[in-house]
DNA sequence: CAAGATTGATCTGTCAATCTTC
DNA sequence: GAAGATTGACAGATCAATCTTG
């Protein structure tokens, strides 16, 4: 029965606002895209690549650094990871040998995650499979316009989310 | 470096169509909000009601069942769980007395789950202040004409990814 | 023996506690 | 002592294997 109808609204100190038919069934479609997608894009780089969707995007973020190196609490800033889910993560990457890590040099209390070769050439050959997901899950199922306005409710809805 | 940028096209057969600058800057603003979304979501029922989303859509889909009764299976479907995840969800809630599960009387191989007295007023209790948290995270963000163009291409992105 | 469902082993993420460096 | 980072214990999800019913 929720999200919609005016059930009963029995805790909230005031009424509730019950989402409206449209808005329910706008609610349900993009929750769908929202749980399902995440999904759908591990399945494609676990298959392909051996890799999770965010060990993926721990790599490319790396690849976008200086020198291949970002700092641990910045990357997970990057990675939309907590720093712990980051350290256990950076570890099964470090055994695998895609990524090493060294104490900042200027601060001791910084941490560097430093991408390897091989940590890069993984990417690289990770890349296009990855990219083609994207393309047919996401990008060339919307027009230009569409993809604008895309983005555009995505930042706002960004904005909510981080807490505006 | 990937998704964008013209970047070394390694494996793949042909070459890899990379994003273009907008494309690459919708793909990550949207994949921000994928990952996110769902997480604050999960923040807010951990707090206002000791479940998880998807403890919290179980409940939801149980209750709009004839007779608060879902046969496992299709409960799968609508909560986009697999079967294994489920059975051992449903553990859990039976445990807390929202569920119980009972083989179907015409055909054993069913198992149906049924959603208690317990179980629906936890639903109802907790229903407010879900909604609220979608309305001030979404619903309310979005005029009632980007809700329609954000619907509609929620459904497009869903036959896609449901493997259309 | 096929479909529905459950189970157990394993892996990953979270939370709280701890350690280190400045 | 505060910020960055790591660690360990625990909760939850996945996968493969198994059980059950018709």
């Amino acid at each position: 029965m929720p999200t919609s109808s005016k059930g009963p609204a029995k805790a909230a100190a005031r009424a509730t606002r019950w989402l409206d038919k449209d808005e329910e069934a706008a609610w349900r479609a993009f929750h769908a895209v929202v749980i399902k997608l995440p999904w759908t894009l591990e399945r494609q780089l676990q298959r392909d690549a051996d890799l999770s969707l965010i060990e993926y995007y721990t790599l490319a973020r790396l690849s976008e650094g200086t020198q291949h190196t970002q700092r641990m609490s910045v990357l997970a800033e990057l990675t939309d990871a907590s720093l712990s889910r980051l350290s256990h993560l950076v570890t099964r990457l470090e055994a695998r040998g895609y990524v090493r890590r060294e104490p900042d040099p200027d601060d001791g209390r910084f941490t560097n995650a430093i991408m390897t070769k091989a940590g890069y050439a993984k990417l690289v050959a990770s890349a296009p499979a990855h990219v083609e997901a994207v393309r047919d899950l996401v990008i060339d199922v919307l027009s230009p316009a569409e993809l604008r306005r895309l983005r555009d409710m995505s930042q706002r809805l960004l904005t909510q989310v981080e807490g505006g």
